[in-house]
DNA sequence: TGTTAGCAGTCATAATCTTAGAGTGCTAAA
DNA sequence: TTTAGCACTCTAAGATTATGACTGCTAACA
């Protein structure tokens, strides 16, 4: 369409009329805009200005006589178009910064900080979801005894996630075998992912001769990493959805109910994962109402997952973006000062 | 007093009022009660039983028109006296036993699925507070080398839950240092508490030479651990909060918010920690209109943390003991049949 | 041609009033 | 002690009205 080209003062006005119902929450009027923005022109004008957008999609009147509420389509070009990268407070940046400060975290734990983190500072429900393990290199895999029977089995990938789980095993457990096992299993896994895990099932099955049971122990583990969407989602500040005036007890039953299934959720986060930043705007039945804004965060040039951002569609996308920006930014730093990356100077 | 006698019938009443009311969420009426529990009196006498009920404190009047409706005085009487542990449906129990039913899990991770179950089979939001680290004592430390300059610590505690941590370290690790180190760290550690660790700190000084950055290391875990009761805090199904109809959105908003604070439920979760099951009625601010029935959590026969249900004053408590009762017994019987507790089989 | 003042028309929201009925308390009789 | 009967109370729901916030349109003006 070429109706689509807005004049320079339809621009203003629309971007006027999106900034004023960020703040307020119920339907803007001509007269507010005039007042606040706009002392040179009169409202009148305005009006025919709004009715003008209203006709080419960007804004909705609830009824005749209310004021009028920004589109989808009004969210999408102000986001493309009109929001600006506002830096952070002092005091919001040194609340981020207070929750990293820690040296003993391993990745999992700082990014369930980073998750709380901002949902704290941009007072909306924050979602991180980490990258799914089969995209994962295995960087290494260490066998720690614990007693005659039951072993640790720690899995360190190369984007610096350690995981690990106790295993049983019907052998008996003694050093060498300990040690042999080590080996073998670093022989098999280093550098590959579960899914090439997966396909070289058979072909490995004639190295393993005593270590059958512990092979299979481990791929177990590491498919049951795959299953289980439940532990790689961390969610904070869901009770924040309760704080938006526009839903109503049902919609945000509805919405709670949504983020809860933590499956779907992940999903949705999780989409174009080639984007460095997306902003999705009612994609979804339940969520019809909210709006996604998302981020890709990498920790030691390796994506560990995406985090996002659930409010409704009048959230603060300025802040929100520029939270989860330097948040993003905070995480990558941690891991140069931190831990490094050095676990392949040892075999 | 001794107007606290009530005669049996009377508590035949009140027993079927607050069936009733927990059934319905409204008030309960004379007429309801005579219709559907007691065919052979007349409402009319019910109706004097319940205002005497009333009198003594059992029943509450929302207005003069209105059926009748519990107090805290009569729910507490219910627990206590009327309450039955039904066994819980063979549905119910499947869904149980299906939870359990994975072999890799760490006790973190059994614990996870605990209050999801109690959260799905009751539908009532459910709290898990892991025992304080502090009161448990060390049986092993471990450590595991991953780089020159980093280590994995695992503190593996008498009731078998497992913590592991990355160290980075001045020194250069090699595997005489690991080897020196463990056999150092679990003289030192083994079989303390942290409260006593924090107390031996000065003694133990003098013994440790070039281990002493990783001794300041360990114990700054152990203290960290300590600290933030946030890890150790899981819940579930928070947002079937909304469920309960006698809940307005403000006060929803008020009980979601303190349950976001995870240290202020952990505290009400660890109250009477001596006492197996707690039923607690409204005793805090914002949860005056809630009720908690909390459960004291085994494996291998150590105490591992307490279990809680939150959720309106007219919960099911039946069905909530029951099911808290039945995910007690299971988590005890995991443990017997899984791994075992031969830790110290090893030295 | 774009802008503006003025004014009638619209419609939601709030306030007020009305009504229905659910449930009690009391009384008098069994 | 129990019960039927009835007057009384009070909420919840519906109907009615009033208020006022906005708009859209028109006509005049730059």
């Amino acid at each position: 369409m070429d109706k689509d080209k807005l004049s320079e003062r339809k621009e203003r006005i629309l971007k006027a009329v999106v900034d004023e119902y960020i703040k307020s929450a119920s339907p803007v009027s001509s007269g507010e805009i005039q007042q606040k923005h706009f002392n040179e022109i009169s409202s009148a004008t305005i009006r025919s200005e709004m009715s003008a957008l209203e006709d080419m999609g960007y804004l909705i009147q609830p009824h005749t006589s209310a004021g009028r509420i920004p589109s989808k389509k009004a969210y999408k070009l102000y986001v493309d178009k009109f929001m600006v990268k506002l830096p952070l407070r002092r005091k919001e940046i040194e609340l981020i910064n207070a929750s990293f400060k820690s040296r003993f975290d391993g990745i999992e734990e700082i990014v369930k900080r980073a998750a709380k983190v901002i949902s704290d500072v941009t007072n909306y429900t924050s979602v991180i979801v980490l990258s799914n393990i089969n995209r994962v290199k295995i960087k290494r895999i260490k066998l720690v005894d614990l007693d005659s029977r039951s072993a640790l089995v720690i899995i360190i990938t190369d984007s610096g996630i350690i995981r690990d789980k106790i295993i049983t095993l019907s052998a008996t457990i003694n050093p060498i075998y300990i040690e042999d096992a080590n080996n073998l299993l670093n022989k098999i896994f280093e550098g590959k992912t579960v899914a090439e895990i997966k396909q070289a099932d058979e072909i490995i099955n004639t190295e393993l001769k005593d270590f059958k049971e512990l092979y299979e122990n481990i791929v177990a583990i590491l498919l049951s990493y795959e299953e289980d969407k439940n532990s790689s989602v961390i969610i904070e500040g869901a009770s924040k959805m309760l704080d938006h005036p526009e839903y109503d007890l049902d919609t945000t039953r509805n919405i709670l109910s949504v983020i809860d299934k933590k499956e779907r959720i992940a999903e949705l986060i999780e989409e174009n994962q080639d984007i460095e930043f997306t902003v999705r705007i009612g994609k979804d039945e339940a969520l019809d109402k909210c709006a996604i804004v998302t981020a890709k965060y990498k920790i030691n040039g390796k994506e560990i997952g995406h985090a996002g951002v659930i409010g409704p569609e009048r959230m603060d996308y300025s802040k929100v973006v520029s939270v989860l920006n330097y948040v993003g930014k905070t995480l990558e730093e941690i891991s140069h000062g931190g831990k490094d990356d050095k676990y392949d100077k040892l075999k």
